[in-house]
DNA sequence: CACCTTAGAATGTATAGACATATGGCGCAA
DNA sequence: TTGCGCCATATGTCTATACATTCTAAGGTG
């Protein structure tokens, strides 16, 4: 793979900087002094520092310079894999089983299901995952009738809602909520566990530009299942 | 805030795409286009689209076009904050009491330290975070003094090592493990909790071009503390 | 010594043109 | 009809230049 020009001075400066050759605060050579290194136009140079400051690892200051960004640790990219293909990617035999559906109005008083509702009508949708046949996570999910009309004719039995949304609906905007909490009697009993239990809680909200689509909480057994962040080189 | 007119496209097609007016697998109008749209020249068209395939929002095939990307659901933005500033942002007081620090040889027949170490010696830094005097979490960590030796000099009785790390030693992967488990008896006598109380088990090691600098376990109690994770157009 | 002004330095944005390279469709020939 | 080759199309890269905007530091003034 033959680099261009641009990207060759790109991955210079990134590869000295995360080498350590470059600190943190560090100035960097002026766009002038690049032009004579690399013998090449100002925009060609100017093309390279824009990048690296778009991806946060330079700083740029008009009329000052460019300079080496802190390292960021505050933000990772998360894996939310779609749970069949995950399980199915662990070498298991993923299973679903609805447990709930039930069409009615936002519970009164509920701020954020009146929200998600938009005045019409949401579709309750719980239900039970599962490899090889053993409980791996409790669902229970909410679906704006008003956002997703179609889903009412869908058929949710072997799919679960939440790969059946995300083949139909594209959504903009999610936010997602990572916790631990013990698990409730009705909880433990579909995930044939103690009361208490540690579960790992992944709250989820969906929407498309101001429009809620979807909220969902799933309850995990805590040792059966674990999220992965990354930070680094791979970006697929 | 006026935008530049290369800015100004790039928001037009954003806007476009995430509003659905444009789906996914559409092609964009090509260059010359937009160029007449905005009358401007073909570098100012060029940076806007380039910036926005750079996003991931839409792909660029020489020859073919311009089209919308898919949206991919399997990436979030995980916000991992450094504890202290996290624990500013709410309004409380941080605290850091160290508990352990000890220099010692990775453990005969633990692969992960014999890995981390390199060799050389680790150094084990335990400690409980606490926000108003009440505690947050208990974290176990090892830092390999391979990688990092100034840290043996480093003054980390009010300062975390993890605040420390990311001031000193800049690192270019990381990969973090979210989990919940139940306490066990020493946890949960640093957390003043029933021992089998929900924990958040947040474990992370990061490194530097292949050589690992440190590896770290965080358990959170499960009630006073959550991860978020963000999808969408916010990118500050 | 403190404050203000100013010139130079460095980046931000934009233009017009040139050549390179991958794509896909159309027409021609077997 | 099928397959091949060519060409218009569209993006990728780079140049040289111009002017705008913002920061820094030097130097003069009270």
């Amino acid at each position: 793979m033959t680099l261009s020009l641009h990207e060759r001075i790109r991955t210079d400066i990134e590869s000295a900087i995360l080498s350590g050759k470059l600190a943190p605060e560090d100035r960097l050579p002026v766009e002038h002094e690049l032009m004579q290194t690399y013998q090449c136009s100002r925009m060609t140079v100017n093309k390279a520092l824009s990048a690296l400051a778009a991806a946060g690892l330079i700083e740029r200051r008009k009329g000052a310079g460019s300079f080496v960004g802190r390292p960021h640790a505050h933000s990772m990219i998360l894996d939310v894999p779609d749970l069949p293909v995950e399980v199915a990617k662990r070498g298991h035999v993923y299973g679903y089983q609805p447990l709930v559906r039930k069409l009615r109005a936002a519970a009164r008083g509920n701020a954020e299901e009146e929200f998600l509702a938009g005045g019409r009508r949401l579709l309750q949708l719980d239900g039970l995952h599962s490899a090889d046949g053993v409980p791996l996570a409790v669902e229970r999910r909410l679906v704006s009738l008003a956002a997703v009309p179609a889903i009412a004719d869908a058929d949710l039995e072997k799919e679960p809602p939440g790969t059946w949304l995300l083949r139909h609906v594209p959504w903009t905007e999610a936010e997602t909520r990572i916790s631990a909490v013990p698990a409730d009697a009705e909880i433990a009993r579909l995930l044939k566990t103690p009361a208490g239990t540690a579960c790992l809680l992944v709250e989820r909200q969906t929407w498309r530009s101001s429009e809620r689509i979807t909220a969902v909480r799933q309850y995990f057994l805590g040792t059966a299942y674990h999220l992965v962040a990354r930070f680094g080189s791979s970006r697929p």
